[in-house]
DNA sequence: AGCACGATTAACT
DNA sequence: GTTAATCGTGCTC
C-alpha cells in the first residue's frame, strides 16, 4: 500500500484530521510490523488556538510543530504518558493532529506484550494506550513520517464515508477558554453498527 | 530555584 | 464519579 506523502499533511489541519480516519498507522519495531486503522484524531491549530501547545509560542518542546509537515510531534504529559501527533500545514506554522485511537490490525500479540492483557478493541483506544501499544516514545519526536526507511508512517487505506464520521469538541481541555474549548475539532470514525 | 498543572489512565467507591 | 500516579515544561519569584 502507498504511504501518505508530505503533500497530504501540507493542507489545512481540519482536512488532514478528517482524512486521517480510516488510514493505517504503521510502526516498524525490531523488524516487526505493528499497525492499526486510525479511528479518532483531533486538530490543534496555531498560536491563537488556546488549546494548542503553540499557544505559548515557540519552545524546545513544541519546536517540531513549527517545522515542515509530515513529521511526528511526540510529547510527554501527566508524568507518564507519550502522545503522538502528525505535523500539518506549511513550514513555520505550528499545527498538528493528535492521534487518539487506532483499531489494531497487525502485530497484535506484540501490542499485547507492550500493553498487557486487554481485549483487542481496548489495546489502543486512547492516545497514551496507542503509543504504549506501538512502543512509541520521545525518541520518535521529529521522526519523518514521509521519509524512505521511516520506522513510523501512514499507509493509504479506504476513507470512511461522511455518514460514518462525527465531529465533536476536543477531549481533555479542562479550563481552556471559549471558543476554543467547544470547537468540534475532534473527528471520530463510527465503526460499529 | 520552586511551583502548579497537563491534548491520560487504571483502579477505585 | 473520584483519585493517585508521576515528571517535563513554562511561568513566577
Amino acid at each position: 500500500m502507498p504511504r501518505l506523502p508530505r503533500a497530504f499533511f501540507a493542507r489545512p489541519t481540519l482536512v488532514v484530521a478528517r482524512e486521517l480516519l480510516g488510514q493505517r498507522l504503521v510502526c516498524l519495531r525490531n523488524g516487526r510490523r505493528l499497525s492499526g486503522l486510525i479511528a479518532e484524531a483531533e486538530a490543534y491549530i496555531g498560536e491563537n488556538d488556546l488549546a494548542c501547545h503553540a499557544r505559548v509560542g515557540r519552545t524546545p518542546r513544541n519546536e517540531v510543530m513549527y517545522g515542515p509537515p509530515g513529521y511526528a510531534y511526540v510529547y510527554f504529559t501527566y508524568g507518564l504518558h507519550w502522545m503522538l501527533n502528525c505535523v500539518t500545514e506549511r513550514d513555520g506554522f505550528p499545527a498538528a493532529v493528535l492521534l487518539r485511537v487506532i483499531v489494531p490490525d497487525g502485530g497484535v500479540e506484540i501490542m499485547r506484550r507492550l500493553r498487557g492483557q486487554a481485549p483487542e478493541a481496548r489495546l489502543a483506544n486512547g492516545p497514551a494506550k496507542l503509543t504504549q501499544a506501538l512502543g512509541i516514545d520521545g525518541e520518535l519526536d521529529g521522526h519523518d513520517l514521509c521519509a524512505r526507511g521511516a520506522k513510523l508512517f501512514i499507509e493509504r487505506a479506504a476513507l470512511p464515508p461522511d455518514s460514518r464520521i462525527i465531529a465533536r469538541p476536543r477531549v481533555g481541555l479542562g479550563d481552556t477558554p471559549e471558543p476554543w474549548k467547544s470547537k468540534a475539532w475532534n473527528f471520530r470514525w463510527l465503526i460499529s453498527d
